[in-house]
DNA sequence: TATGAATGAGGGTTCATTCAT
DNA sequence: CATGAATGAACCCTCATTCAT
């Protein structure tokens, strides 16, 4: 059985080489920008074979949108270990997921792309099922920091906690998107830096969430 | 000289009833997803006959973004009339703005496709260029919203006005987004009503420029 | 009547217009590159005027022909009167039809461009039918100097004027071809100038013709 | 190993096989006048596999061109083994140009068509780089038989050799096109046969450069 | 497992030409 | 006489996907 391990272990290597490259082209040309032929060209594998490894286009974004997924829920655990408040996890969350798009535009462009596939279709494929569950841990992971906040003080108690995590995400979202998008109108209409913009973003939250009874 | 005029207003009214075919099918596909080929036959015309109204299918999306603009312009300028302070004129015109994308799912995607074209493209061609000064003169509406709510102690002097403006847009582009693209998520996950996020959403701007002097 | 000569008259201009603008078009961007679309744009005539004027594009082609064909014949007629010899009249058309080709690259793609069509076509349309006519009297003029130089005895007995009818224009057409075509190669690579190119292939003609008894 | 081999060896020949197929429609039709829509009809294969061929319609005329210039090297340099003179060797390379074209109308339309792209645009694709270089070859061929000639005194010493270069190619040019183009005058006005033309077209060559005091 | 080869469907665009007015 | 509007046919090219081997 050693060997059959080590074939599942060069298969998933494969895997990871190829998903490695679609989110390099991906990064650069997004994801409509991005066709099998590309990719295979770029892997040096014949486009049949990328099939073999993932049943669709759908599937291969479906793969990074996971992969991105497992990675934030890292990042996301252990972004509460050394905050003090829940106030502070939450900010220290907006800041990590800002890191993470901007240091990932692949994931970014991957994980808002999905608009296309109605969720009746979204919800058959098997990693999408996944990928659904992968989220999930994540609003649990901000809802708890939301609830712990509420009850250290340092975030007001009236907030929805479940409109607030769509809100935290598509606020992000949003911010991000503008940032890739219209960089060329806040930095030569406005002149903006976008380490402000970012700044103001993460702030517009904490105004939004704290406790104005505990002070900033 | 009747004639001609006609002639042009029936041209017009052609025009007219393209865009608003494309509009239509942007609403449900998507701007990417809408095919010159589909708008041809729903409007019924020859794929070549589009082509006298609209040199390009960037020439059209362009028209349609001119389009809301437009009607923006005109709504944002209403906003401040019956408004009693900055913020409420600000918070309006976040209304307006929903509304304005809900009513109009054409014009959001619309509106949110320019990405891929780059700075100097979009510069060059006429549409994009008067489009770019709508562009100007909405930021300029909200800008003085924002000013005219410092001046009157609504809002916060310590706004820092041109990092509003982008996140102004980009927070609500974020969750109009959102709300397009995730509705089985919040729907089915958490159990939300659009209303709800909405609501949340525009709270979220006023928690942050409001000013905290004067109360709610 | 006067009337009806005014009319008729206009319309000869304005159909000159059109003609001189497709000349200017066809000099700089080929015949199969001008299409009747930006012919419209240009004399700012609507598409459907321009065939009012002529029936086809072809027939407009033919009448651009036709039109170098009648100055061609003035300029050839004109060509014999100073000169002293057959020999020195060949020369001087070969030169009068370079430079009219110089002059007049819109005549020299027109001329040369109709090997779409097949002979039997060529021949129903009324254009062509004149244009053969025209051509042939220019074929004429061309032998006439032919047969005058033998005569004097500036040219060689021994040429066959039929052929030569022929290769004097496919000489001339080749030469002229090369040079609008292959600008890049003579230049660059070969460092050669136009005039000197040119001014060996009227030397070619003339090698072929004269005759050797009497020297150069 | 085998096995790979015989894989390159069927491309090669779907390859050719397609490129044959170009170069009968070309034969007919000319190269504006062939599609890749009636390519791939004619070859019956789908449109798109045709690109796996050949990126471009143009990159599939250079590979015509460039075989012609192949086929035409290998003429040229047979040309000079069995000839004396360097005269008889540039006319024996006349008779094999004439031959050549009249064999290959496909040829002949590719190896003049690239008149409208720019010499910028042809320097850039690989195949054009190539093909330019066997361009030089045999422009080389014909250049070293020319000084041949002038030191065995069977060409005149004056003659510009690199003139000649030009004149040759662009004086068989326009016999070829001539007598593709223009069958029907020699014929049916001038009652000639094409023999005649092209038996004068190589005589004129040799008038041009051959040695005078030599005799014919 | 991996590949070369192939494909149907569709992308945006432009052409010469012809109506009704 | 002149026009605005329209069209069918064709253009080159690219996509995600699937065979047989």
């Amino acid at each position: 059985m050693g060997i059959r391990e080590r074939k599942e272990r060069e298969r998933e290597q494969r895997r990871g080489s190829i998903l490695k490259e679609a989110k390099n082209l991906i990064s650069r040309n997004g994801v409509e920008g991005t066709s099998m032929n590309q990719l295979a060209e770029s892997t040096e594998l014949n486009k049949a074979t990328l099939y073999l490894y993932f049943s669709n286009k759908d599937d291969l974004i479906d793969a990074i949108v996971f992969e991105a997924l497992e990675q934030l829920e890292k990042l996301f655990t252990l972004a509460g270990l050394e905050a003090s408040t829940g106030l502070i996890k939450v900010m220290r969350i907006a800041e990590i997921l800002f890191d993470f798009y901007k240091k990932h535009p692949a994931y970014f462009y991957t994980m808002n792309h999905q608009e296309r596939r109605t969720a009746a279709e979204r919800l058959e494929t098997p990693y999408a099922v996944k990928g659904n569950e992968k989220a999930a841990v994540l609003f649990q992971i901000l809802a708890d920091c939301i609830r712990e906040g509420m009850d250290d003080g340092s975030i007001r108690a009236d907030v929805d906690v479940r409109s607030f995590l769509m809100l935290f995400f598509a606020h992000i979202y949003g911010v991000m998107q503008t940032m890739y998008a219209k960089a060329d109108v806040y930095e030569d209409v406005l002149h903006l830096d976008a380490a402000i913009i970012e700044g103001s973003a993460r702030e517009m939250i904490a105004y939004y969430v704290r406790n104005p009874s505990i002070g900033k």
